[in-house]
RNA sequence: CGGGGCGUGGCUCAGCCUGGUAGAGCGCUCGGUUCGGGACCGAGAGGUCGGAGGUUCAAAUCCUCUCGCCCCGACCA
């Protein structure tokens, strides 16, 4: 268990005195079961919209987490700093993210009028510790990593501490000298999240996931699959593969074109506008025989520019891939004006036959990007930049000046894994961890070098490592609880055991119990006395709602030196002998999970 | 940012449509009876009805504006 946690020495533990705002109604506005049972349970008040306080119960659990985390770094040589979350525009603007990063940046003003943020992330803190301190690969590698809160202006808080504006995030960084060193580097934080989240009691999946605007590879989410999640991954049945859907692939049936036509004929198709429409137009074609033209925009510092998407019919486009096709760039649809002087024609006729030419002639440059499910298709039918009127016999060879072919399309369920003959399944999952190599994007923009082995200056290679720790918290009541309330995994329990005295007026049991509690705490373990002048009922409601592992019920019974052991999981309780308790309960709760 | 919903004792909500002395349950305080799965009886305390402006003899209720919170979407290291 969590050794040397220094909440154990805490000696206010008796529930008279200790401040556990528990509610017997469900709060109206949370939805999510984490959200509602943490304030059901007087864990955590809301002070804001995504902002929220954490009282003495969540505090206990959130220190024994963040103990597993500092365990668990410090293992693989972390050392654990404390970093400002005041930080000055100028870093930022140096790795280009003072813009980069949006409204999603809390900022502000000092006395002077100079321009401060608060951290969203601290890539840039660290690496300027790192260019003014390191100088030679002899002081490599580095793992520095903090516990600290982290910003971010959310466009919509929710799910109580799923989505908020200020949380804590455990987040460390590697140094390398080179490649060889962040792949060990980074093999060790897979190892150290493995052995996290697996002590914090949770089940996940790590998939393989986009790297968004942190820049980096190898980018690794470790995910919680629950409803109260906001990804969706996809995983295989029978293997190991699983991936981000913004990065998910699939393995498709294969289809057989016919040989088509010598060359694309028009048709008219009055009022179709849509795929579906085609599909039953006379004389129209099946959706997987069409191809969807979607235009975006590419948003560039220096001017916009037109992207066309193709994707077969019966497929959707995953924005996400599209952005990351396009090197991360900042994209949206085109507005149907933008569209009509692009082409010649409206949304629901638009191919990509000839679309370069009708483009250029109107002064524009189009980029044409494909999805691989496309390629090699023959026969098909599409919008032919003409309202009312579209393409068969299509072969995309032939007729499309493809730019780039790339995966663009959001895999489903039932479809074929990529790796084996297993099928995908798709899931809604929580993010609690992601792990990936920045390479020398940091060090490069905030020029920290070390001297190599052959004396020559060259850019830190690092890797970035973040866990949420509330969404730990949250997490594991999303994974673990029942209709009566919270049943915390042992090692992140805020007490591993209650006892409960069921008749405090009764001068025995109320002695019984004080004594029980003190050898309880002699013997190493958290201990809450639950000895407020309350009814039996309303104790053992309160103790299930807040999740206790064990109960231990001193009632009639102590009068025969009998006391009762509670399994919260199991939902069971045998009679042991007063003598015997203590021990059994330090073998249960230190017995790991 | 777009769409929807909601702001009335600490909590959950009714009252608003159709303007006329602000209510219930839970919680809280005191007294009593109870005492192993959210007890019962009695007596109390507690509310600028989110805020501002307007209409009216009169506004929780009608109108305008505004703030906040929740949900869906967009967005999201």
């Amino acid at each position: 268990m969590s050794e040397g946690v220094s909440v154990r020495q805490n000696p206010l533990m008796r529930w008279s005195e200790f401040f556990i705002p528990t509610l017997r109604e469900d709060p109206a506005d949370a939805e999510v079961v984490s959200h509602r049972l943490l304030l059901r349970a007087g864990l955590v008040r809301q002070l804001s919209a995504g902002i929220y306080s954490y009282l003495p119960l969540a505090q206990r659990v959130i220190l024994k987490i963040e103990q597993i985390l500092r365990e668990e770094m410090n293992r693989i040589g972390g050392q654990e700093f404390y970093l400002p979350a005041l930080n000055p525009r100028e870093i930022w603007e140096e790795t280009g993210r003072w813009t980069g990063m949006g409204d999603n940046m809390f900022r502000l003003k000092d006395r002077k009028g100079a321009d401060l943020c608060l951290g969203m992330t601290h890539e840039e803190v660290f690496t300027a510790i790192a260019r003014h301190e390191l100088r030679s690969y002899k002081e490599l590698p580095q793992v520095w990593y903090q516990i600290q809160v982290k910003f971010r202006d959310e466009a919509r808080p929710k799910s109580g501490v799923l989505r908020v504006r200020q949380f804590i995030m455990k987040d460390a960084y590697s140094f390398d000298i080179d490649q060889a060193g962040l792949d060990r580097s980074f093999q060790n934080q897979r190892d150290a999240y493995r052995r996290i989240f697996d002590r914090c009691g949770l089940k996940y999946t790590i998939v393989a996931a986009s790297s968004g605007a942190m820049g980096g590879s190898a980018s690794s989410e470790f995910m919680v699959k629950t409803d109260a999640g906001e990804d969706m991954i996809a995983t295989c049945t029978a293997c190991d593969y699983a991936a981000n859907l913004e990065k998910a692939t699939s393995r498709l049936r294969e289809i057989k074109d016919g040989i088509g036509l010598v060359e694309p004929v028009e048709f008219p198709t009055p009022q179709v506008r849509t795929i579906e429409d085609l599909t039953h137009f006379p004389g129209g074609a099946a959706a997987d025989q069409q191809i969807k033209t979607l235009v975006y925009v590419v948003e560039a510092n220096l001017g916009s520019m037109f992207v066309l998407a193709l994707l077969r019919g019966d497929h959707q486009l995953h924005e996400t891939k599209l952005a990351d096709a396009l090197h991360g760039a900042e994209i949206r649809p085109a507005h149907a004006e933008e569209i009509f002087n692009l082409l010649g024609a409206n949304a629901g006729s638009l191919g990509g036959v000839g679309a370069k030419q009708k483009a250029r002639e109107r002064g524009q440059e189009i980029r044409i990007l494909a999805d691989n499910a496309l390629r090699g298709r023959r026969n098909m039918t599409t919008g032919a930049n003409r309202d009312d009127y579209h393409l068969r016999g299509v072969n995309i060879s032939r007729d499309i000046p493809v730019d780039q072919w790339v995966d663009l399309r959001v895999v489903s369920s039932g479809e074929g894994c990529p790796q084996c003959n297993g099928m995908l399944e798709v899931s809604k999952a929580l993010e609690i961890g992601h792990i990936f190599k920045l390479g020398t994007k940091y060090s490069e923009s905030m020029g920290a070098r070390v001297l190599n082995q052959e004396g020559k200056e060259v850019p830190v290679v690092m890797g970035s490592y973040g866990i949420g720790v509330e969404r730990i918290l949250a997490s594991a009541i999303e994974l673990h609880h029942d209709d009566d309330g919270i049943i915390w995994p042992k090692t992140i329990a805020p007490f591993d055991c209650v006892v409960t005295v069921t008749n405090v007026k009764q001068p025995e049991m109320r002695e019984a119990g004080e004594r029980l509690y003190k050898s309880l705490q002699l013997a190493g373990l958290d201990v809450l006395l639950d000895d407020r002048d309350e009814r039996a009922g309303v104790k053992f409601k309160d103790a299930d709602l807040i999740g206790i592992p064990y109960r231990i019920t001193v009632g009639k019974k102590i009068m025969d030196e009998v006391v009762e052991l509670f399994d919260r999981r199991a939902k069971r309780s045998e009679d042991v002998r007063l003598s015997e308790i203590v021990s059994r309960v330090q073998a249960l709760a230190l017995a790991g999970l």
